[in-house]
DNA sequence: ACTTGCCTACTTCCATACAAGTCAACAGAA
DNA sequence: TTCTGTTGACTTGTATGGAAGTAGGCAAGT
């Protein structure tokens, strides 16, 4: 077969292999499988993954668009460190439209997103116990039904680049986040959305998306090596850049 | 000398022409330069700026990704059409964060800010009547000098994609937008902003940024082809796919 | 000890060649 | 006339070799 699987996850060669490594690289880095500052050589992943350097290459320039890896052109490239003023600017956006998204759909009706809603909500508190990772997955469905449902899905698509740099964070330590914490948030969402309380439901998912505030500064502390300090120190301290893999 | 010259764009081929490419070529799509729907072959552009075929096709992938041309694989790549309904999402959006922007700073103190804007609300007067192009810079740096003003200049920066989609409107029909109107609508915002006017500032705000609504359906109106009508009519009428370059 | 210059082994970037899919035109048969 | 199969000139996707630049080791000179 023209399958190949490196780390668990699988390439089919028999289709265009360049959108393929993107997915999967972007997926490992956010998942933090690729640590931050860790080099990503265009020849040894081509020859990892059974391809040539061009696809491994195009992929690496989609990743540098996001923001998840740096190419020093001549010298390597690299993942990125979690820039934490950026992390902070992609809350503070997720914040503003979730907001007006969460107040659109409190002034209109809408009976079956409420009951597609409460599914999920007793699904997240019956998988959050037993898997972290399958509840982020939940989140991010969560969060982008309450997008289709007022109307404007190719806003969230707009989000996905932005939202990556938040689940970074994430990723790196699930103990921190409180995740029953952030479902009965959820469900206070919903509760304001069905009464058409629209404020409330603003308020709610305001709440909601400054939770990660809580918890930024923790996961900091415990990998200040993640981390690209540019939040409050104007004084950029460059230190060396350190190979990650042996 | 090293520097190729197409259609009052120039190249740099001492520098990396990938970059360079993907500058020029969104530009070009974004002021309507090159049409929608109309065709970019990789060795006819490689041919014109005199480079290989690898740097442009690098550059159509980045573009690809921002949603401005459509690469069909063995097929062809061309200039995407305006996406009715991801302009209305990129408004959406857009009017989310900047009002979000409007409340922060209208509840905070910004002296040399507030002088900052005042004198670029006059060199927007000044322009405006002679260059609509040259407005449209000013605006732009308008809005980022309020992202900036707010702390989140990296949000500005998030929002550049979609803005893209926005701008292609204006620049198909500069008249069909009331530039005095919207410098108007600029210095009603400042104005609250100066007054510490929370939620007055925030509406101002949000109308600046809703009168795009006014004017996209007469736009789509006078130049149909240039759109993918998928706002209204869920019936996807497929039009032919025709030449635009002789 | 310290600096300077070269040399080698890397890296990314670009150019070129080849592989594979698509589409239109066209020849031939029913 | 109409349908069908084939050919060939396109397209983008991938592979590979070389060009240019960087970083570090090492030897020679101060």
């Amino acid at each position: 077969m023209d399958l190949v699987e490196v780390e668990g996850w699988t390439l089919d060669q028999r289709r265009a292999v360049s959108p393929q490594l993107r997915a999967i690289l972007r997926s490992r880095i956010i998942r933090n499988d690729l640590r931050p500052m860790s080099r990503l050589s265009e020849p040894e992943i081509a020859k990892e993954y059974g391809v040539s350097r061009q696809p491994v290459r195009e992929a690496f320039i989609t990743l540098m668009n996001e923001g998840l890896v740096e190419v020093r052109p001549q010298r390597g490239t690299y993942v990125c460190k979690i820039d934490y003023n950026a992390v902070l600017n992609a809350r503070f956006v997720r914040e503003a439209v979730e907001a007006d998204i969460a107040r659109k759909l409190a002034s209109e009706g809408h009976d079956h997103l409420i009951r597609d809603l409460r599914a999920q909500l007793t699904l997240q508190r019956d998988v959050s116990k037993d898997s972290p990772e399958r509840f982020m997955e939940l989140d991010e469905r969560f969060h982008m039904t309450l997008a289709q449902g007022a109307g404007v899905a190719k806003s969230w698509g707009f989000l996905e680049g932005i939202k990556s740099q938040m689940d970074r964070v994430r990723f790196i330590t699930f103990e921190e986040f409180p995740i029953a914490k952030l479902i009965d948030q959820h469900e206070r969402i919903v509760d304001f959305i069905e009464q058409k309380a629209v404020s409330g439901a603003e308020d709610a998912m305001r709440a909601h998306l400054r939770e990660i505030l809580n918890s930024l500064p923790r996961v900091q502390d415990l990998y200040p090596d993640y981390f690209e300090n540019s939040h409050g120190l104007s004084g950029e301290k460059k230190s060396q850049h350190q190979e990650e893999r042996p």
